[in-house]
DNA sequence: TATTAGTGCTACACATTGTAGCGTTACAAT
DNA sequence: ATTGTAACGCTACAATGTGTAGCACTAATA
């Protein structure tokens, strides 16, 4: 007899991701979809846990709304529910409100000044992203294969 | 004898803020240098707390590395170690690193993607940085006007 | 001298995080 | 059919982080 017990899906307040957590989101995100025991060997040299150990992060992780599974065989494979970059944009979005005032400026001359980071460089990197967002908006050349 | 029991100083892998060190923070941020009393009367309204709440935050807060105190008459100015935009910038490094393996470029992506930023305006804040740090590179002629 | 403002130290309950043990189930080989 | 094994879920527990506070001490002061 089947039973499912795990249906989350509140992705209301969504709770961060501690290292660990992140380490394997980091796993499911490089692969598109990985076992939980592929996903242990990945973090091995760094990190030994029991199979048990990392079940239990991609059972939480699934309750905080980051992943999926789905049955392949009688193995899950865990998938992503939400791709890095929104994930990132979530938490950047985080640090904006909490120090910026929700300033992206603030937050852009912060990092300018403090860690090094070259205000052409970054007016460049604007410009590429304008163009990128264009293309977007507006796919010109609908090349294939679009991973990551 | 004296006793120094509190020397921190060791910014090595420096520890997040809680929710409500940052809101401690931002006391200490908004006025130059505030009392523990005063402190606890800027977040009254939200929170409540004893006195002693607001000072075991603040000793936390020292611990960590983000503010230091001065006696000034026989009560404890507390003032910030680190200005704002570093402790922002530091934040975002983080996410950076986490997140984006690094790369300013997809921390941005993400931001105009999933947190509606304008790619027009990201590169009008990208110009008006590089202008800002060109001024605070070159600071003789602080007038208002185009710059290069 | 009793009060009081301001401080430091210590404690404690509660949530989060890392790590794991153990029982169950379903296929697979004996 | 029995047993081995891979994969799973459930539950637990220690460590740490966080919010909140009590209490004892000291110096100015009424």
């Amino acid at each position: 007899m089947f039973r499912s017990k795990n249906q989350p899906a509140q992705p209301s307040p969504q709770p961060g991701l501690s290292r660990l957590e992140q380490q394997v989101m980091d796993c499911i995100w490089r692969h598109g979809g990985i076992s939980a025991e592929a996903c242990r060997e990945q973090l091995l040299p760094q990190r030994v846990l029991k199979d048990s150990s990392i079940r239990t992060i991609l059972r939480r992780l699934e309750e905080k709304g980051y992943c999926r599974h789905r049955l392949e065989g009688r193995t899950y494979i865990y998938e992503a529910r939400q791709a890095r970059p929104a994930v990132a944009a979530a938490a950047a979005r985080q640090v904006l409100e909490r120090f910026c005032g929700g300033s992206v400026e603030q937050l852009l001359l912060g990092l300018v000044e403090h860690e090094g980071l070259d205000p052409a460089e970054l007016e460049r990197l604007a410009q590429r992203i304008r163009q990128r967002a264009a293309e977007r908006h507006d796919p010109p050349a609908p090349e294939g294969g679009a991973r990551s």
